[in-house]
DNA sequence: CAGCAGTATTCTTTTAAAAACATACTGAAA
DNA sequence: TTTCAGTATGTTTTTAAAAGAATACTGCTG
């Protein structure tokens, strides 16, 4: 009775529709980039991450979601740029409220594990 | 108040440990089939899957383990074969049990969701 | 109407993961 | 002491995904 390893449970959620994935923590984590930086390039800038692949997660969303999470400014003053909709705010918020509670559940779950 | 889309909450279960991802549904299928058929070969075969890499799998599992999942029976008659240690055939259900009760607290979570 | 900065889109290249291939090794049993 | 079927392990090939590069489009502003 003393060496013990320690193990313990890891989640990951996300959101399904019909056609498939629809909102992950990935895809979260864009959201609150476009809405902090106020376009898909300065995010995908933020996040590392090639603005094409920016972009085409913003295009899955906004297909999948019933109405568009992020809206997309062209051309003007700066070139446009892209923002947050209601929708898109009101995203963020139920995910995180869902993830935390099931990652929370899952805690507790993790006691006593042994293999 | 009537084209609402369908959206389900979906969730990933794991079990890590220090060194990385220790037990997911991947390996308990693999340690089903093995305790099936008898050996990683045929657990392989069962799943499609290359030999080398379910081979590489129950390593991984084995080392992570506080003591191994599978015992693995080397030559002699029919060349040997492998078998689920005690270890073994609790981690299938501890995952599984585990697994479930987070699955069943996710589908709870599930209802009124918009997006 | 030229400049600008971001969106939109196609094409190419790189990279990493998976699969496929090849070949030793093991030990009971005939 | 050869056969056999499974384990053990290194090497190569394929494949799919990500990254990168290149180019057109948009519409305000000076």
């Amino acid at each position: 009775m003393s060496e013990n390893k320690k193990y313990n449970i890891e989640v990951r959620v996300w959101i399904e529709e019909a056609e498939g994935a629809f909102l992950g923590i990935g895809k979260i984590w864009l959201l609150e980039n476009i809405k902090k930086t106020g376009s898909i390039t300065n995010a995908a800038k933020e996040m590392k991450m090639a603005y094409r692949q920016a972009w085409q997660l913003v295009e899955e969303m906004n297909q999948r979601a019933e109405s568009p999470l992020v809206e997309k400014l062209l051309g003007g003053k700066g070139g446009g740029g892209a923002k947050l909709t209601e929708a898109g705010e009101r995203a963020i918020e139920v995910f995180y409220e869902v993830e935390k509670r099931i990652k929370e559940f899952a805690l507790k779950e993790t006691q006593n594990l042994k293999f």
